[in-house]
DNA sequence: GTCCAGAAAATTGTTGACATTTTACAAAAT
DNA sequence: ATTTTGTAAAATGTCAACAATTTTCTGGAC
């Protein structure tokens, strides 16, 4: 059923993806002996997966009570974004120092592809879906730092699909986004990482500003200058 | 002993506290017989400890072979460098925008008490001593980011301690940073967010370029440009 | 001396039983 | 009716024994 050698390392990567998924959502407890009944093993494994998520900070525990979801509060959302927008402006700036030509070139061709199969027509369709996704990968991916990547596309992942229903679907801002992503392909395309990074964390900025309150984001920043 | 509750809980404040000191250096086995016995609890609590230390990643496991201390490659150290700079940059940022006059006058302080008792006299002392330290550590307090604070203050804290030794001990470095941090603090006090974080990661950038190569780093980008 | 079984030892993985604590529930008092 | 209190139930914490795997040791062949 799953890859992991031992039953403890299945059984904490059947209830990562499950957290991840949304099955247990925030708050949901964590049963031991409803787990261990519906693994088919017995608790002790159960025991070790959820304290390696505990580790991971993607469940809370109270001694002698039990283990549940780890809880968001609005004001960790804020505080997640603007990490966020700190980690992949760096990784966008790597990324433009160390991504290929090809590499970039590709990039390129799938904002193309979003604007010609309906990426833009669909409007409001295109922020934030997997196209707006694929994009942010590759660019995290292609900063070439295993710390970066894994912080991105790992331990924050699941706190940002938590919230993502939260994200703003604003009339207009599919278009905004999709430019902003055209701006941060140029300033790469031009090996230019202070333009890159400005580019990525202004787009990411306006996410932020637009999850918050729905409103037109006033400009950040634009760019670091070269000295 | 400790303040957990649970055995296992213990029993993991202690093994992390051990590993941050150094008293299990990287790379060093955890044998779970000779920890329980140690602690004189039995094998489960120590199990749990360290599956939770796993989900931190500060030990790995191989399947039934043990644990051990996180290895740390030298590409990993300017990995985490970058994630540094960036965080950091980004708690500089927020800290100008939300500490009060008193906090950053505080911090103007610490600076000047630093010049007077021969923190800058003794040369090669100040850089990365308890006082820098402590300069740090007050700007990200500042942020008033608790995933900033906890992904510096926690989560990088052990990397950058497990590294310290190689940091450069070169000369004028000091002197160097000691100016860095004050530039710093001239941003802060213009209420200036942009110099502030600039200055903040070219101080960190610095410091990065100096663990590198023991050479004069090259300047970077010094500030973000108002809009 | 080196290499290759194969057994023995040591280590990790898993389990079920027991201990401790919390929670749920019901009866009694106000 | 509400609160309180005590008991029962359920959940978590811990342990010791057993199972499975890896590692070490030993003996022998070449």
């Amino acid at each position: 059923m799953f890859s992991g050698r031992t039953l403890a390392d299945r059984a904490f990567e059947w209830l990562e993806e499950a957290i991840i998924k949304g099955d247990y959502p925030p708050e949901a407890k964590l049963d031991e002996v409803a787990l261990a009944k519906s693994f088919g093993i017995s608790r002790g494994p159960v025991r070790e997966a959820i304290r390696r998520l505990e580790g991971k900070k993607l469940v809370e525990r109270v001694p002698h009570v039990g283990a549940r979801v780890a809880a968001l509060n609005p004001s960790d959302l804020a505080d997640i974004l603007s990490v966020r927008e700190a980690l992949e402006g760096m990784a966008c700036r790597l990324a433009t120092e160390r991504m290929s030509d090809a590499e970039i070139k590709e990039l390129e061709n799938l904002l193309d592809q979003h604007a010609d199969q309906g990426g833009l027509k669909s409007g409001a369709n295109y922020y934030q879906n997997p196209g707006d996704y694929d994009f942010h990968f590759r660019i995290i991916q292609g900063s070439r730092n295993a710390k970066l990547i894994e912080m991105l596309c790992n331990d924050l992942y699941y706190l940002l699909r938590v919230y993502r229903y939260r994200s703003s679907s604003r009339k207009g801002r599919a278009k905004e986004a999709f430019q902003e992503h055209q701006d941060v392909v140029a300033a790469m395309k031009a090996r230019d990482p202070d333009a890159a990074e400005a580019a990525m964390r202004t787009h990411l900025h306006h996410a932020l500003l637009s999850i918050q309150n729905e409103q037109v984001p006033l400009p950040r920043p634009k760019r670091l200058q070269k000295a």
